[in-house]
DNA sequence: AAACGGCCCAACCGCTTTCGG
DNA sequence: GCCGAAAGCGGTTGGGCCGTT
């Protein structure tokens, strides 16, 4: 995990998993300094971890606008919708989803999706080669949608997420889906219930 | 209960783009 | 216009978790 510098010249740099400490140190030295010039924060926080590793930790963990849990049914169709339009452009598709990172979109297209349009691909005898990407896509996505979407049945739509735009206090008092992160030993409820106590 | 394999996701890597001097 | 640094982006991978045998 730790990267030991074979220049002695050179500081330390962590890599792998980040820890609580580090995260707390990032978000405060965030709410007290504001984001952005990522280098220099890193060493301004006394972070030893890449300006690039600190910008894709907030980014894709730590920002309190952050949306985390399962991807609902019609996020779900909006992925597929924009994907066939505009390919693996992650972050633009990203940014039709509130709240959802590129890397969790791409996460989840390569996990959940990609899967059924292999599988789907199995069982077709269509010359693919005839076809578009996009066509392509759409063909193998009507595939795939009915697994996921009979989860999409019993399917709620959350009020909270059209006014979900990063503020604090909806933050910290929404029932956030927890299904997928139970495997976190402590979640950022409890940072940014900190950051609250704490008035920074 | 242990071993195994597949799934999932956080984080890294490398390339490209943008920006400031 | 050129160059270097920083930021952004997409692809890939390591490792933990969980279901199955």
């Amino acid at each position: 995990m730790d990267k030991r510098p074979c220049n002695s010249h050179e500081p330390e740099v962590r890599k792998g998993p980040w820890t609580m400490e580090e995260d707390l140190i990032l978000i405060n030295y965030i709410a007290n300094h504001g984001e952005g010039v990522w280098n220099s924060l890193a060493r301004s926080a006394g972070l030893k971890r890449t300006g690039k590793s600190c910008r894709l930790r907030w980014l894709n963990y730590l920002r309190p606008d952050v949306r985390r849990g399962n991807i609902t049914a019609d996020e779900h169709l909006l992925i597929i919708e924009l994907h066939a339009k505009w390919g693996n452009r992650w972050s633009k598709i990203a940014k039709h989803l509130p709240g959802r990172t590129d890397n969790e979109i791409k996460n989840y297209w390569r996990t959940r999706i990609q899967k059924h349009i292999k599988q789907s691909e199995n069982f077709t005898t269509l010359p693919l080669n005839n076809m578009d990407q996009s066509t392509f896509t759409n063909q193998a996505l009507s595939g795939c949608v009915p697994a996921d979407y009979a989860i999409s049945q019993s399917y709620t739509p959350n009020p909270a997420t059209s006014s979900f735009q990063g503020s604090m206090q909806n933050f910290q008092g929404s029932n956030f889906p927890t299904q997928s992160n139970d495997h976190n030993i402590w979640s950022m409820d409890d940072f940014w219930s900190m950051q609250l106590l704490h008035g920074d």
